[in-house]
DNA sequence: GTTGCTGTTCTACGCGACGTAGAAAACAGC
DNA sequence: GCTGTTTTCTACGTCGCGTAGAACAGCAAC
């Protein structure tokens, strides 16, 4: 219950964003922000979407719980529950936490990091 | 292009699990497997599949690379690509591919991840 | 309070992935 | 050549996702 679609992702990029800078984002927002978008180089949602199409894909995506509506206000306010990191970190452990021998699986993956990842690795694990 | 459907993801196991034994799977074998293993507890595959509905799935397999098939031998043999551990290790790399800050994911996927792992990947990383 | 705009809900269609499998073709042994 | 096994081809139902219309609700101006 996990993976996103295309726009999906592409809507979670505008909310993540929005996210960083603090912004209680509306529908108008993301709209506004989506067909900027197009003309710049990020987040491709561009495409002149309908509204409503919009829309579903915020109720999809709460639904799945990656985001929050505030139905208090009257234009709701949409935000991500949790920032990107967060997320993909989340996602990191549910792809691991299926496997039988973790330790075997994290072995691998710490084989094909950048030096300057494992540099990171490093300190995070550090004092021990 | 990476997620398994449910069956999908049940023959891989047997696949896996036949390639730590270095077994060359013909269907036959696989399909055994699968009704022995519906009496006993490990991969729940069990449901009395017809035979072409695996063959598909190995098919589909194939198709997205996670499976390689022997057409010389009259009953073709089936074996997966990878272990599961490296596949595991490379789904978890594609997760973290898309992250534009991959420090910060790193950061929090470290922070919950048990002493013991914390642990092993201090050794992998060792040699700073 | 009726008109009109904006935001929201409901419903739905098309497509592609996946579980499922029948029909038919290719083969191997007798 | 006939028979049993294996493989291919084709297909159907369901579900997730991109897409959006139709209808409804709230609000603001008149």
């Amino acid at each position: 219950m996990a993976s996103l679609g295309e726009l999906e992702r592409a809507v979670m990029d505008l909310l993540w964003a929005g996210r960083e800078a603090a912004t209680a984002n509306t529908l108008r927002d993301l709209l506004a922000q989506s067909t900027v978008a197009q003309g710049g180089a990020a987040g491709h949602v561009g495409k002149d979407l309908a509204v409503t199409t919009v829309l579903t894909v915020l109720s999809r995506l709460e639904k799945k719980g990656l985001v929050e509506r505030e139905r208090g206000m009257r234009p709701h306010r949409y935000q991500a529950v949790s920032s990107r990191e967060d997320h993909t970190a989340e996602l990191m452990h549910e792809v691991l936490g299926s496997a039988p021998d973790r330790e075997a699986v994290l072995a691998r993956f710490i084989g094909s990091v950048t030096e300057s990842e494992a540099e990171t690795l490093r300190k995070l694990l550090g004092h021990s």
